[in-house]
DNA sequence: AGAAGTCTCGC
DNA sequence: CAAGCGAGACTTCTT
């Protein structure tokens, strides 16, 4: 069964309600939506006792993963159902020109790319492209390719082409990024447009990502382009839904960073927290030992650099090819790093550890991951499972965080009577559609149950800022 | 028609 | 070999 169509083509929505569990169920409520999101992930025939059972076998089996069930799972399904239930209206007018637009350009683009490459094939096809620019043109000799042994043609293959001065990669960049917008965006979004409520509403997925994150689809409102000018277009047509109304956004300021100082317990990273002073800056002081005034953009965006890949688990290799510098330049900041950052290095040390006699690692809240490839004897396998033990309690517990933030912030609004809806969340992002009138209660009354929805230990301090504005781009 | 592979969008 | 978690468009191969 669909839930989207039954629940907005003319059917009456009373199977919400069944399957929040109001009619005499109080067992099992989260199932009952989850089964539904089961056959849609997995299909209408899928053996739903089965991937019910693997959702929820790890969830069930202590004390401490029953409270994640229920003090954060099980309260939020009912803020889930609201925010699907409401959707987000878009501009529907104001994408049926930009895909005008970027349809122009792109075609402009491509038709350079045959142009300048001598000869027509099917741009959209990775392997037709490389198969142009690596044996017609021979732009790199040491292209590498594939495991299928088609060459790679990614965005990073063709920035550094881009930078060896071949014009051509400049038109492929740019249809690639086009003709990206316009069919996963501009001309996708208003066909999911409900001719009912005129808005999008897509399915949140609460036990699909193993980390505890939740998961969007359907359209997916949790990767709308940010990055570059022409994908910032695509937000504008995210709009309230009338004209009482505006956009807010509510997001964490680094969330995921604040999580890995305050359960790694480091001095100077929880130090420099609670300091107030940007996390990536003291982060480049100190890894340069400079004093902070003297750290220039580019030990800035370094260091910001290390900080992201700490999270993920990332070694010399993956920072020296990400920022473009030698691998020994890599490996000297990275040892700087661990130096003035001894608590990082213990907690990922200690975390490893720990997966391999427990099998498992966990979040602040008692919510686990299963690691069987943790003492795999195969390198590759192991050390997956081993970024995957430092990687899943921060991601988890951030997780964690704004769940425990949706409940808390959905009741209070309940509470004060409120007619501003809860819409959308993008792991560290809340939005809203805000009654004008109640913005000035609104917004701190967000901010601050997002800041108190969970305590983090050492002392860490945590932020929530908050924007508003007539569109998504603009309340960002 | 469906699966696999590649690529690109977000946090 | 090498950076975590996702959705989805498109091409190409398989059934």
């Amino acid at each position: 069964m669909d839930l989207l169509s039954e629940k907005f083509l003319g059917y009456e929505p009373v199977h919400i309600e069944e399957l929040i569990g109001k009619k005499g169920k109080t067992q099992g409520t989260m199932r009952d939506v989850e089964i539904e999101k089961v056959k849609e992930y997995a299909g209408e025939d899928a053996d739903i006792t089965l991937q019910l059972k693997n959702v929820f076998t790890p969830m069930l089996k202590t004390k401490e993963v029953e409270k994640v069930f229920n003090e954060v799972e099980n309260p939020l399904v009912q803020v889930l159902v609201d925010m699907e239930y409401e959707g987000i209206r878009i501009d529907e007018e104001f994408l049926k020109e930009y895909s005008k637009e970027l349809e122009k350009d792109a075609k402009k683009a491509e038709e350079s790319v045959y142009k300048q490459a001598g000869v027509r094939f099917n741009l959209a096809s990775p392997r037709q492209l490389g198969e142009v620019l690596f044996e017609k043109l021979k732009l790199d000799p040491s292209a590498r390719k594939t495991k299928t042994g088609q060459y790679q043609t990614g965005e990073d293959v063709l920035l550094k082409l881009a930078a060896k001065g071949n014009d051509i990669v400049e038109n492929i960049l740019i249809f690639r990024e086009l003709t990206k917008l316009k069919s996963t965006y501009v001309d996708a979004l208003p066909q999911l447009i409900c001719k009912r409520t005129g808005r999008v509403h897509t399915t949140y997925g609460q036990a699909v990502a193993v980390t505890g994150r939740l998961q969007s689809n359907n359209p997916n409102l949790q990767n709308i382009p940010v990055r570059t000018e022409r994908g910032k277009e695509v937000r504008k047509a995210f709009i309230p839904r009338d004209n009482k109304h505006i956009l807010l956004s509510a997001d964490y300021s680094q969330i995921e960073l604040r999580i890995v100082a305050s359960i790694s317990g480091d001095k100077n990273m929880c130090e420099a927290f609670r300091e107030g002073t940007d996390i990536h800056t003291a982060t480049a002081a100190r890894v340069y030992n400079v004093d902070e005034k003297a750290v220039t953009k580019e030990m800035r965006y370094k260091a910001k650099s290390v900080n992201f890949g700490i999270v993920y688990g990332q070694g010399a290799f993956g920072l020296a090819d990400n920022l473009g510098i030698s691998r020994t330049e890599a490996k000297e900041i990275i040892d700087n790093y661990k130096k003035q950052f001894p608590g990082i290095q213990k907690y990922m040390d200690d975390t490893i550890n720990f997966a391999r006699e427990a099998g498992y690692v966990e979040t602040l809240m008692g919510r686990k991951r299963w690691l069987r490839d943790i003492n795999s004897a195969n390198f590759t396998v192991r050390g997956f499972a081993e970024r995957n033990a430092i990687n899943s309690p921060i991601q988890g517990t951030a997780a964690d965080m704004i769940k425990l933030a949706m409940y808390k912030v959905h009741t209070a609004m309940k509470k004060a009577k409120m007619q501003s809806k809860m819409l959308l969340q993008v792991h560290d992002e809340l939005v809203f559609d805000a009654l004008k009138t109640e913005v000035k209660e609104l917004k701190p009354l967000i901010i601050e149950n997002m800041q108190t929805a969970m305590k983090l230990p050492n002392k860490v301090p945590v932020i929530a800022d908050c924007g508003e504005g007539k569109n998504w781009l603009e309340a960002h």
